[in-house]
DNA sequence: ATGAAAGCGCTAACAC
DNA sequence: GTGTTAGCGCTTTCAT
């Protein structure tokens, strides 16, 4: 069943015409006599004509549709991404379908499978906590297909990579904890799969080593889920506060990460109220959290556009694009009540 | 500039087949002998076959893809309800293409165009709140295109529907209000084309009728964007503040709408800080707010679900589907330390 | 059991 | 300036 849509075909014999003058006119082309223009235009108007994206896709091998790939919509920071992604894509005339893999491999792997058969021309991945081997994203790109990297980004692949400065970000804000006067800071973190978890990691040591505090490995917390599991935060809030000594702060690596942990400690009231915190995340809520908390913010937006310019140049270029760029945008250290130590 | 992959055409020509005999033996047509089949499977298996969607699209003019049309994915509710249209259309055989109209009413227009246009199978919609002319998805409906309708629904069109109980949320969460000893009960909704905000109105409405409380129109802010303009929520938080006799309690109807109203509320502090407090929203994060939030929660997961068995079952209908269901499911009062009545 | 050919909607090289 | 034709990848009728 087919919904009574307009072709060329139906436009041609209305007009005795052949298709391809109709088409020519419809596209304009200088060939055509202004009337049978004129004519078709009207008709093809007055019919609201609508040329089948499909075909077009089938015969040009191009969709003028860029994918995308994250591991999780309900995320401040993807969504907000997103909403950079579809700016400048809109206006430079391309649709965006997302996709989300829900930090899976084999969804992400399925998602782009299915993006790419669909002749979308190029795409937008975050990587899931799960991806180490790029392989199949590596085949693709080298047969040319346009992909950039946004936020989680590998080194595996050489292409376009936009990312915010997650050392930075995790250095100044640890280093805003020690001056605060905490002594021992715990980090939080996900999989070391992840450029972000590894940077961010290394912020956090740089600037305790910097500040002469020594490096706890007990202090540091992976959760191979990236907040997927709530148990798993759970277990790594417990493991934290268990030993007598326990951490003063709390140093979160990622939205979903911050948030639970922040839940956690709401929950658990006792001792670990009593710690400083702050954390990487992209929600507009933390103003009216109880303490308002402290964030360190990522550019969300600003990481979309630029990951979609950079994509939409590399599907117009003439030429094969060989040199490749890695932004990095700066990231935003807010702080409110949580971070600062209390003065009991 | 293709990405080398296999066709029909390249299996058949090196098996010297026609492209006839690799199709069929490739659905496993009971017409090829089983050596032929053999043959052919195990090659396309080996240069890894995928048979084209976009031509399949073309030929069959469907194209296994649902289409979902939300006002914006950064809301809670939306998030979530995707996350359970994913869970139902995945294990169905159905990709799911996600687009946003960021309330305005030509957006959802041009996407709902481009979904079918790429011959998506059947169509998920939550209106936007500019939208009151529904003709063309009406048009599209009597064609016997497949849509449900989900979240913010509207009687014009005659298909199946899924909703939260919008109407005994706000009842409920009305009247909790009154139990409290609240009095002077604001609501802020947003525009009137929704459904939504037209089922939660009245049952405010008749939440104070019941208890003998007459509706005062002052006390009921309109924000005809929903809380996409911060600005439109400032000026209806400040009427309502302005005159000498203050509302005693906030109702809010939607998930930015709770979230900005609560922000705006934190930021200017005095009279306005002892309201009560409760509104629609879905997030996760209400427990760490100052005070912990009372809210309504919709069944956001399950209402996506529904709503996509739903659509497949009408997609994958033989005959025409003539009888409609609206499935209303209900809502969650979860009370919390904003709406209580303080004693001081 | 297999092949030839048409057709889904569109464009473009090649006539005339 | 306009028409004819082939082809994008696939399925399917119709021959054989």
């Amino acid at each position: 069943m087919k919904f009574e849509v307009v072709t060329i075909k139906d436009i041609a014999k209305a007009l005795n015409l052949s298709t391809s003058t109709v088409s020519r006119a419809l596209r304009g082309s200088y060939e055509i006599s202004p009337e049978t223009k004129k004519l078709v235009l009207e008709y093809a108007e007055r019919m609201n004509y609508r040329p089948n994206p499909i075909a077009l896709s089938l015969k040009e091998q191009r969709s003028r549709a860029i994918g995308v790939v994250v591991s999780e919509i309900a995320n401040n920071f993807f969504s907000q991404a997103i909403a950079g992604i579809e700016s400048i894509a809109y206006n430079r005339g391309y649709h965006v379908i997302i996709t989300q893999s829900h930090e899976s491999k084999e969804r992400e792997l399925v998602n782009i499978q299915h993006l790419v058969s669909r002749s979308v021309d190029g795409l937008l991945i975050s990587l899931s906590s799960e991806t180490s081997d790029l392989s199949y994203l590596q085949q693709l790109y080298e047969k040319g297909f346009p992909v950039v990297l946004f936020d989680r980004i590998s080194n595996q692949i050489d292409t376009h990579k936009v990312t915010a400065d997650n050392y930075m970000g995790a250095f100044h804000a640890t280093e805003h904890l020690i001056y605060q006067g905490f002594k021992r800071i715990a980090h939080i973190t996900s999989s070391t799969h992840l450029s972000i978890t590894r940077e961010r990691l290394q912020g956090y040591k740089d600037a305790l080593a910097k500040h002469h505090i020594a490096v706890n490995e007990n202090l540091i917390k992976y959760c191979n889920h990236g907040g997927m599991m709530i148990d798993e935060v759970e277990v790594a809030v417990e493991d934290l506060f268990r030993p007598k000594i326990k951490p003063d702060a709390i140093f979160t690596a990622g939205d979903r990460l911050s948030t639970i942990c922040l839940g956690i400690i709401k929950q658990k009231q006792g001792a670990i109220r009593k710690a400083g915190f702050i954390g990487f995340t992209n929600t507009n809520l933390a103003d009216l959290f109880s303490p308002p908390v402290s964030v360190v913010r990522q550019p969300a937006f600003e990481i979309g556009q630029s990951a979609t310019e950079l994509l939409t140049s590399m599907i117009e270029s003439k030429r094969p694009v060989t040199t490749f760029e890695t932004k990095v945008l700066p990231t935003n250290l807010i702080i409110r009540e949580s971070s600062l130590q209390q003065q009991d």
